[in-house]
DNA sequence: GGCTAAGCGAGACGGTACGTCCCGTCTTAGG
DNA sequence: CCTAAGACGGGACGTACCGTCTCGCTTAGCC
């Protein structure tokens, strides 16, 4: 998916289309076994516990084929997050009615109940420790869906199904805050009245009529 | 505040009211050094990057005194976090305005924008890795903001301030699930005009007449 | 029977008969205890792993009292091995025989063999690295042996039964070195063969009419 | 020397020759560094007082590197007592003179006089609480010098240079015994008098025509 | 078809922090 | 003033991973 590796400097536009390095190629073998591994220990270990060591032992890989292609753990949880967990909440084609948001939010909200919402939520909070991290997990996963949102509220906005008034982002993350708020803190379960209740108040607030005398 | 210490289990009503235990008791002196030296620490390094050694050098103090009253590098840094950085967001008498419900979350919103925001959000983060660590944050500070939250939003919509179909826990979250939001990923600022925009979309929302066809 | 201890220094002839000091009297039975507890402790274990801590514990005496009374681990050791483990080899009278030394050296030998001997090869393993321990092992239990060795090889010169060329310690270093020898090399057993070997040699030795050409 | 590390379990007659172990091999000069800062810190330390600690400190090795090769602190000290020091007192070849023996033996007690003694005294001593450490400084020090000596004795008694009825091993001990003795006890001085009065006795036994009413 | 160069597995390397053990000292209250 | 209990500062232990470094061996495209 999003792999570009770390250790090559010329995106740029290079003379020739193809460079044609020299040696042998990269093993997509040892890529997919290494990603794999990392899926199949994160069944039974947090973020943390998982170690570059361990991956390599499951992927029977050795440790510096995974540094060469990836910066650190984390880099290559997310690509393995991407291109092995997430083809599912893949983005629909924004709409512009309001429900098409709703519908969206309410997928994401399923999805990660499960066993992939603990992961990103680690992922999230290994992030906190290294900004590159958190960077690339918002690039390559909350923005899209978040471009998709604000998309498919400007549409609505334009249609008039939202008022116009309403700060587009401010209006996303009143709808994902609390969703992760409570993902992150649990203080309170994800259950179906809480999210009947959060996307109920938020149609609400997007569909009342600007006020007039503010 | 809340250092029970983790090896006492003879909370019950003992037959004498002050056992008196043998032995050389708690040194108090040590105890703050630790915490002091962990806060000094948390000035120039992250929560990770925190290490018990490091902690144990500055305070001058052994590391086992240190294992013997914290179970883990992360509940010496809540207690610290709780002693010695948060006098400041205590709880206000809970009004009956829903105007005292803002005030208060803008306050905690100006406090967390800088370094104890950031502290906060570290704990948190690790809170992922470890359940305990979570819950013991949870129940010292999350939870102590949200009961009084609970009860201002209680006590406002029996004064008629609040609508009373609105899910008060719900409510809450609107209101600081998209700071946390930001703060975890942050993809956006937390400044005056998302501050503004927030408040007054949730102020809205609880005002609301409740509506008629639901 | 030889803890003089190490602290008083008023060894000196006191104007009282009795000074009478003030305070609490030392504990016999602490004192008493803490030995048990250490000979005890040293069935099962060896010198170098038995620790104060342990003793302690084991004695139901606090560990400084273990302190205030011995400078350290190995004095309480060769103390305990003294006082309740030591009555056997004591000294017999000095005969003018040569079978009065051989047969003392026997039963040395032979209360050597078990674990008393292991024990005090372990003491001499110690004191190699503690010179004090060393010289209080050799006065206590070294030396007694050698006074009572060195007088009867000397009183059989004179009386004829060993001749008088003859440097008495070094015969007395050829009845005890291969002993310690092998007990602490341990690359041969000290076996009925061996013992008896050697004491005919060395007997053969001292009986030898003096050479006439030396 | 001799160390033929602790963790391979196949030197069996393996199928290939040469098996080629996969992977970097052993560091040579991480292994030499590490016997010699063992031997430059045991100038002005005690074994006991040595930590691998400092030792790897002290080679610029890490601890790992230590414990990959040695499986404890003696270990590598004999190996490094055999290493560097000991090109010395190599065997020379077996005469059949009674005085090659006593020869060699001298040597050794003239060596040991210094600091190698003292280290080896130090091993030994070390050796009481660890059974492994004792068998391997005796195979590797004791035995090659006592195989010698005993080689010596037998080809001496065929020569008519000994007495035949005189176990060799006995005779050894007689010599060895105390030597070590005064090592270990330090009760009196090895000097001059005490190697000259030892070996003259130990020459007289064992020329001494054999008795023969024995 | 042989040459060159990078990728590969294995695993040793220097390093940092871990959590534990015991040291010898200290600080309580009680005897 | 001694004693039991036990907390204290300190220092070494042996272990776990880190990210880097050699090894000998593929595995490709280019000459």
């Amino acid at each position: 998916v999003a792999s570009e590796q770390h250790q090559d400097g010329e995106t740029a536009v290079s003379a020739k289309p193809e460079k044609r390095q020299a040696g042998r190629p990269r093993s997509e073998k040892a890529r997919m076994a290494t990603l794999q591994a990392a899926m199949r220990l994160l069944e039974d270990n947090s973020v943390r516990e998982l170690t570059i060591e361990a991956i390599a032992q499951e992927a029977g890989v050795g440790k510096v084929t995974i540094y060469r292609w990836w910066p650190n753990k984390l880099r290559l949880i997310i690509d393995a997050f991407l291109e092995i967990m997430t083809p599912t909440t893949s983005m629909p084609r924004a709409g512009t009615k309001l429900s098409d948001l709703i519908d969206h939010f309410l997928a994401v909200a399923e999805e990660y109940r499960g066993k992939r919402g603990q992961i990103a939520t680690q992922i999230v909070a290994e992030g906190q420790f290294d900004r590159d991290t958190l960077d690339y997990f918002l690039d390559a996963v909350i923005s899209r869906r978040r471009e998709f949102a604000k998309d498919a509220v400007i549409k609505a906005q334009k249609a008039g199904e939202i008022r116009s008034d309403m700060d587009a982002d401010v209006l996303i993350d009143l709808l994902y805050g609390p969703l992760y708020f409570r993902l992150l803190i649990r203080h309170a379960p994800i259950d179906e009245s809480f999210l009947a209740s959060l996307t109920q108040s938020v149609a609400e607030l997007a569909k009342a009529a600007p006020r007039t005398g503010a």
